[in-house]
DNA sequence: ATACGAAGTG
């Protein structure tokens, strides 16, 4: 019955056959611990495994290859090296496989060195002793000697072009991966296609990760549940609802198992799509959470605005027995920073240290500075900086900039951007800003001086880019962008916009024209910013009523928000822009973020 | 022996 559970594949149940066999006197024979021990090495129970090889040695068996190799199995994979080499130098012959096992396990503790002794020093190689050497070598970011493996290994397998691939991905050389992704023709199998698809994804490249996708089942390979997870991520990532949901449906239809890394990533593309209450119902529908999903919906909450219930959601964590970290705390600050709930935030931050135990890092500073800026009390966020144990970085001071935007300080915010520009010399963004506030306050001269010092060290802006979903496809526009194959029905469509808006009393704020040094150097050939577009293309391309789903990559700007504002009141439509860090929904003339952003 | 998830700023 043990060896029943083990080979059903996930070794539920091994315990129970166990203590079944003592509670009928029936004495365990060394096979029983032998496939004991091996299912404790699949579900990766440490401590059980331990407890078992005690028991071994208590009743006194008689040391076999089969019985140390499975111990020697167990310690590499659950990376107790010491007990590996133990099991292993009392082993009077070692075959390939108990090689393999302590390769692995070397490798798992990067001793690179004498996992490449051992294998050097083997009589018999297969392909699994060349795999792991390829993966040792690509952990340790040494791709070249990883390639050196690949090439001379003379059982080259489906495994070792998928790890060297990988490997390639890894350290940032798509160019070689993608070569011998192409090479593989065929032979690929769904480990390449997810490691291509995961890839891409983290290069940001998301529309191609969705195409690859399409193309792996045009070639009948088995999209598994590893494939979906980097899907929803690159949703998550665009804002592709619609996108989202299918792969939700193509998950249920296929009946894949929805686990924690997989419930996980459709609880947080859900929460970065908006759509909140879909998210809460998988994250309630799961049957175990960890902390990776607590996270996603604490930060969802508060990116959304309703920081009330993240914190709420905070307390039930704490009540499940999940133990908050560094990132739940980024989650909780910068929802209470969202929602201005300052006393909240505040209590949270002394509390990181006073009952977690958790020692608050630059990002939790800066989730306070944020925090103090927004409410308005920029002498105590700068007092916080001043205070703090560590250098403030772009972030903190990105914070503090804003606060000084918002509440119009413009002095404070002329040496804050000074600061920044020092420290991050390269980020077009400073220049922008420094140039913005000059012009606001008519210093011409100052705004050319900074033009110029841009111009001079080649420093670029990020352009603006909105990007909206219709029918499965994602569209997506640049500030002044005029490429788009319809764009003269949009164009026109955003006259009737500007005459709608005009009708209601909206009077474009031309500050905003200051606000972009290469719009101005474009002279007048950006009208629009490009989320108007991309909410113009939306009105115009949807049925009447449905929800206009639009992402930014950069804030809004204060003339597009009250614009939306004025747009989902006249034209009758829900309209959800997720700005660069968090969610605005235009509902009947007014957004969810009560204007404080 | 290979593939997957959460984070504050302008």
């Amino acid at each position: 019955m043990i060896r029943v559970s083990l080979e059903s594949g996930v070794c539920p149940d091994f315990l129970g056959f166990y203590s079944g066999m003592l509670r009928n006197d029936v004495v365990p024979s060394k096979t029983s611990f032998s496939l004991i021990l091996r299912s404790c090495t699949i579900s990766g129970e440490a401590q059980l495994g331990e407890a078992f090889h005690c028991q071994i040695m208590k009743m006194g068996f008689e040391y076999d290859m089969i019985l140390q190799t499975g111990l020697l199995d167990f310690y590499a994979k659950v990376g107790d090296l010491k007990c590996a080499k133990r099991v292993f130098m009392g082993m009077p012959r070692r075959d390939v496989v108990a090689n393999n096992a302590m390769i692995s396990a070397l490798s798992k503790h990067g001793n690179v060195e004498e996992a490449r002794n051992l294998f050097d020093n083997m009589t018999e190689r297969n392909s699994c002793s060349w795999n792991s050497m390829i993966t040792c070598y690509c952990k340790l970011g040494d791709i070249n000697s990883a390639r050196l493996m690949f090439d001379c290994n003379p059982v080259k397998d489906v495994v070792s072009w998928n790890a060297i691939i990988d490997g390639y991905c890894k350290s940032k050389q798509l160019v070689a991966a993608q070569e011998l992704f192409l090479l593989m023709g065929s032979a690929r199998n769904s480990v390449t296609w997810n490691t291509i698809i995961s890839a891409y994804v983290q290069y940001g490249e998301f529309g191609t990760a969705i195409s690859m996708f399409q193309q792996m089942q045009s070639e009948n390979v088995k999209p598994t549940e590893v494939t979906m997870v980097s899907l929803l991520s690159a949703c998550a990532h665009l804002g592709a609802l619609d996108m989202g949901e299918w792969i939700h449906g193509y998950i249920r239809t296929k009946r894949l198992k929805i686990d924690v890394v997989l419930g996980n990533a459709l609880i947080d593309m859900y929460c970065k799509c908006g759509a909140l209450e879909a998210s809460l119902d998988v994250f309630h529908g799961l049957s175990r959470k960890n902390i990776f999903c607590w996270n996603s919906i604490i930060v969802g909450l508060g990116m959304n605005g309703r920081g009330e219930e993240a914190i709420a959601a905070f307390i039930a964590m704490e009540k499940e027995g999940i133990k908050p970290d560094g990132v739940t705390f980024v989650g909780i600050l910068s929802g209470c920073s969202h929602s201005g709930l300052l006393s909240a935030g505040q209590r949270y931050f002394s509390e990181m240290l006073g009952v977690y135990g958790l020692e608050p890092g630059v990002e939790h500073y800066g989730c306070i500075v944020d925090l103090l800026g927004r409410a308005g009390y920029l002498k105590e966020a700068l007092e916080l900086i001043r205070t703090m144990p560590m250098k403030p970085n772009s972030m903190v001071l990105g914070s503090l900039l804003r606060a000084c935007q918002i509440h119009k300080d413009t002095k404070l915010g002329e040496q804050v951007t000074q600061q920044l520009l020092e420290l991050d010399p390269c980020d077009g963004g400073n220049y922008v800003f420094l140039s913005n506030l000059y012009a606001s306050l008519n210093r011409w001269d100052d705004v050319t001086t900074c033009r110029k010092l841009m111009i001079k060290r080649g420093v670029h802006k990020t352009p603006g880019c909105s990007s909206i979903e219709v029918n499965n496809i994602v569209h997506e526009f640049v500030a002044g962008d005029t490429s788009h194959p319809q764009f003269t029905q949009i164009n026109a469509f955003l006259d009737e916009i500007a005459k709608e808006l005009k009708g209601q009393g909206h009077v474009p704020n031309t500050a905003n024209v200051l606000h972009d040094i290469e719009e101005e150097e474009k002279e007048g050939a950006i009208r629009y910013h490009s989320e108007r577009i991309a909410v113009a293309f939306g009105l115009m391309s949807t049925p009447p009523g449905k929800t206009i789903r639009v992402v930014k990559n950069l804030r809004t700007c204060s003339d597009c928000h009250s614009a939306m504002k004025l747009i989902s009141n006249a034209f009758k439509r829900e309209i959800i822009v997720r700005d660069r860090k968090r969610f605005h929904h235009f509902r009947n003339g007014s957004c969810s973020c009560n204007d404080y952003w």
